[in-house]
DNA sequence: CCCGATTCGTCTCTTTATTGAACCAGAATG
DNA sequence: CATTCTGGTTCAATAAAGAGACGAATCGGG
């Protein structure tokens, strides 16, 4: 059967879901920005099953994700925590658009108090961007 | 061996990751945004099966994301066209972390000919936000 | 030193997902 | 009428993901 690689693709979205893209990759770097570092707490938090961590956790490392301390813990690298962007986006997108009408997001705060702002793609001049204002190519 | 549903979980990025978080979904939805409409079109860009792109496109037409018109063409609907952000961020990311250092990442311009800036998470004054900057809980 | 708990896996077996190919029906084209 | 295009469905084979049992290593008491 052989599962079609995107790792090579030219697109970053390809690679992206290549890379971050399976079942629990993602749920994992969230707990991981969450705090969780150990084998055991990803385990019981997410009710994985060892097997699928094992791999999961594995495949993060080799691409790079998440480093393993000498001591076991798992740590979210450089580019691990570059995602954070991608997670509040897809995090806002779920909470406006996959709850009831009364859901109530939970609120997510910087350490001095201040609100997350909605993540918006915008151009250089700070002006909102949306989909259908996209060109691909070169200019 | 049932996969675990997160359908009904509380966390945004839970239900976001049952909703698109399936390997073709994402890649489905950049065609979307390209202006791919047909079945065959996805089929030949994607290198896809016909039996997978059917089960993809009627889960995302089933969650919202596409909308099957009465001629056939899929559309993204306004849920769909609002991942546009989640898109631009992983699209950016994985065009800084997935590529060697002389990759040059496709130019994406608005129509106006403007750059599009890169995707970042700010508070209500516009301050960047980072990971470690987060407070998750109530005020 | 021995007991038990905890951590971090591996092994086996079962269930699912994906593929590729064949087939099919309706619409458009020649 | 025959052919091609579109948009699928069905089926068998196979790769991958999962659950749960098992196991080695470590650690802290007693």
């Amino acid at each position: 059967m052989k599962r079609v690689d995107h790792q090579r693709s030219p697109c970053p979205i390809g690679r992206g879901v290549d890379t971050i893209g399976e079942w629990w990759s993602l749920l994992i770097i969230r707990e991981a920005m969450l705090g969780v570092e150990r084998f055991s707490q990803f385990e019981r938090r997410l009710g994985i099953s060892k097997n699928a961590l094992t791999a999961r956790l594995g495949k993060l490392v080799e691409r790079g994700i998440l480093a393993k301390e000498a001591d076991g813990r798992y740590r979210l690298t450089e580019a691990g925590e570059d995602l954070f962007a991608v997670m509040t986006a897809l995090r806002q997108w779920g909470d406006k658009w996959l709850f009831g009408p009364d859901h109530r997001p939970l609120a997510m705060r910087t350490r001095r108090g201040g609100k997350v702002a909605p993540v918006i793609v915008t151009d250089g001049e700070g002006h909102p961007v949306t989909m259908r204002d996209i060109a691909l190519g070169e200019p």
